[in-house]
DNA sequence: CGGGATCCTTATGGATACTG
DNA sequence: CAGTATCCATAAGGATCCCG
């Protein structure tokens, strides 16, 4: 193990260790988070929202392409619903509805910039290993 | 808007367009990513090799708790197929396996202490704003 | 326009039994 | 010990129709 990937790890340990010490409801709120945030959608609409600043509900439905109006309802509800978002209805016709990013929401994407940056350095890696791993599988 | 805020969102744009910049396979290879890392197990593994370096299937499954051995084995196979854990073979009976985290491995586990970190930072805001939202639907 | 309600298909995951 | 194979329940998610 090189310096480099020992220092690495102990940087590694001390935030695991900072970031879960001893609180069940933490742990439970991210496998919480990550779940709504892995469902296909959430991370999306958070990215467009980020970008655009503020939009309504077909604006959004417009950047995130393939989504149905079912999931993208349910999508921002839950969202609303943890405070990631602010919904804004204006009482005209035909009906206006406005969303944006709260600080929170704002603070999540941050939060996974991380990773983003993450998989774009690590692409080719995974790439590589999952074609490696096929060939075995398919060889023995 | 404070400038904290302001500054806050500048920082999270130039991420934001640095780690997405026009490659649709970065785009694709998060939510894939974000998908197997939510899928309620591959965290939870991460953070245990993480922690303890290297452990046989028992030893993960013991500190798992609630994990079926079928997901555990589909959890470390497509680890392994994305070259986040490397499995080793002893060849003697009873079988022994070891599992260990790649670099890569505890790289991803690097990236998403941000996400752990936001998540308890803003725990308590995230269940206040849920206490809210449902005591607005109940009221009307 | 911004949804709600319904139906239906598929994906996910647990329990269980068996094996080298 | 470390899986594989099978079955089954539930949930996620898309398509569609309807409404204020």
């Amino acid at each position: 193990m090189s310096i480099d990937t020992a220092r690495h790890e102990e940087v590694r340990r001390k935030l695991a260790a900072q970031a879960r010490q001893a609180d069940p409801r933490v742990e439970a709120l991210v496998n919480e988070i990550i779940g709504r945030v892995a469902d296909k959608w959430t991370m999306i609409v958070i990215d467009v929202l980020a970008e655009h600043g503020e939009l309504r509900f077909t604006g959004i439905a417009r950047r995130v392409p393939g989504i149905s109006q079912r999931m993208l309802t349910r999508t921002l509800r839950q969202m609303e619903r943890e405070g990631l978002v602010q919904r804004t209805v204006h009482p005209v016709v035909p009906p206006r509805v406005e969303y944006r990013l709260t600080d929170l929401g704002l603070g999540l994407g941050d939060a996974f910039c991380g990773v983003w940056i993450w998989a774009e350095r690590n692409l080719e890696k995974i790439e590589q290993a999952r074609a490696e791993f096929d060939a075995r599988e398919r060889g023995g």
